[in-house]
DNA sequence: TGGGACCATATGGGCGTCAATGGGAGGAGG
DNA sequence: CCTCCTCCCATTGACGCCCATATGGTCCCA
């Protein structure tokens, strides 16, 4: 499997660390991935992960509309600045900064949701929520 | 037979793993699917379980859309974000995970229920009220 | 037509491996 | 000098892989 796909729920430890599901590791290697490119999602409160190239698809994404626009400020402003580059610990762990934990609710537990081409960390019951509110139709 | 079609009701022994029925395999390993994707129905408090062209299918609505655009969004956390990847162990078993068990109400019992090009799992009576309701005509 | 051998499926359980988690020590930076 | 982070090792609990047993049905032959 070559993509991130289905959803685990790991523990927080006591130094701030959350083990990355082994099978969302094994996409990262098989795409060679090691730097990991984060940033906040535009309509949930998750935080988005993926490789260098999600970087490269959100600013073709902004280039794509009027670079004066509202829109093209907004995400650029979520995208240059709020985007934050991490790595891997030897046993495939991250930290989980403040950054992290503010935007998303996450405290004691993440949820590692895969989105195809890259993954998202959730606050458990918001992603339950999120999910069922999609599935009858609505946002959140 | 290439299809799958019919339904039976198996155990759930003591490590939480089912039996598939052995005329589900044998589409199965027609069909040459060996990895198995696995999705909430969409109405029913069902999973439902195909080849990956399962999960191709619902990627083609997805990919219909503009990929930034709320929608795609919201269609990607359901079918990526709850979707799963499962193997069947050499005696043709599947683990029930909570994730099933959670969404159906699983507990002891499932029953496998053919729907042509996929199958799905359901809890026992649910099936049958479900199965009754159908009949005259209404959903649930 | 009845009995028995045979076979396939469903089910139960042992054991090794690996992932998730917890904690210690050393090093860099404030 | 103290704190935070990184690298390293230990533990344990779950899952995958393997083999064993039961149960029900079918086919063959007397």
């Amino acid at each position: 499997m070559n993509r991130f796909l289905s959803n685990a729920t790991n523990r927080i430890d006591a130094k701030g660390r959350v083990s990355v599901p082994a099978s969302f590791r094994s996409v990262l290697g098989e795409r060679g991935i090691r730097e990991l490119y984060c940033l906040q999602d535009f309509n949930y409160p998750a935080i988005s992960i993926g490789g260098p190239d999600l970087l490269d698809r959100y600013e073709r994404q902004i280039a794509s509309v009027d670079p004066f626009s509202p829109e093209a400020n907004r995400m650029s402003l979520l995208v240059h600045g709020g985007g934050v580059f991490m790595r891997l610990d030897a046993e495939g762990r991250l930290m989980v900064t403040d950054f992290i934990r503010d935007f998303t609710g996450i405290s004691t537990e993440v949820t590692f949701v895969g989105r195809s081409d890259h993954f998202q960390l959730w606050q458990p019951r918001a992603f339950q929520e999120a999910q069922a509110a999609a599935r009858e139709g609505r946002f959140g």
